[in-house]
DNA sequence: AAATTATACCTAATTTAATTAGGTGTATAA
DNA sequence: TTATACACCTAATTAAATTAGGTATAATTT
């Protein structure tokens, strides 16, 4: 992902929430659209990337569709039914831990 | 810490920035003020809390002073020098977290 | 034409950072 | 007197990344 190990534990909701909002990709197209909106700030790792999104199409939360394009292939991702209720699920924890974590950078008292 | 995986990387300069906010500070202590000023959202454990104490004493981010509270023992830690200016690049690469995360959750354009 | 870079998938070994589940012992409250 | 709070600790395990490879095609650069 990244030098900093903050991200650790973040990528599932992000890949959902990317897909929420997107729909159907593939994954190197993923590596490259969190690249290109966070401004080269989020990387991430293909080592990373596949296993997770084997994880979660074995879960169920992600279908596959197989494509050759030209001569190459491409697995298309997208949410199923049950992965979109369990990205609001996700969402909301990513923002409830954000407002935790302004709470400590902005304590009003310590 | 708490249920999620979300926090994974982010204890370390959590307990930076309150010693930063708070000033010197014992173990117990920490994981009391964390679960008060978060209402109780971020719980961190004492296995993951006490290694990392040593870890950044051994790195020489912190200092510790060992008191006798009547008969029971408190170990006092403090920022060193390091440990401040150290303090300082963890909570700009958190905010630049925050601000990566923001971008994923709320997305101009996908 | 050849070499490099970009596209597109993948995995195994290792590292890191937590959780879980214990342990020691004192002081206080029910 | 029994449980809870205080206060420290560690070892084994788990989770989620990184690192460092691998395969192969397409496009670009030298």
């Amino acid at each position: 992902m990244n030098k900093s190990s903050l991200y650790k534990g973040c990528l599932e909701p992000i890949l959902m929430q990317l897909l929420q909002k997107h729909g159907r990709m593939y994954g190197y197209e993923m590596t490259q659209k969190v690249k290109e909106i966070t401004k080269g700030e989020l990387h991430i790792t293909e080592g990373a990337l596949y296993p997770l999104l084997h994880r979660l199409e074995a879960e169920g939360l992600l279908e596959v569709e197989t494509e050759n394009i030209g001569n190459r292939l491409r697995k298309y991702y997208s949410l199923t039914k049950n992965g979109k209720k369990q990205t609001t699920v996700a969402i909301e924890e990513m923002k409830n831990f954000m407002t935790t974590l302004q709470i400590i950078l902005h304590p009003k008292t310590i």
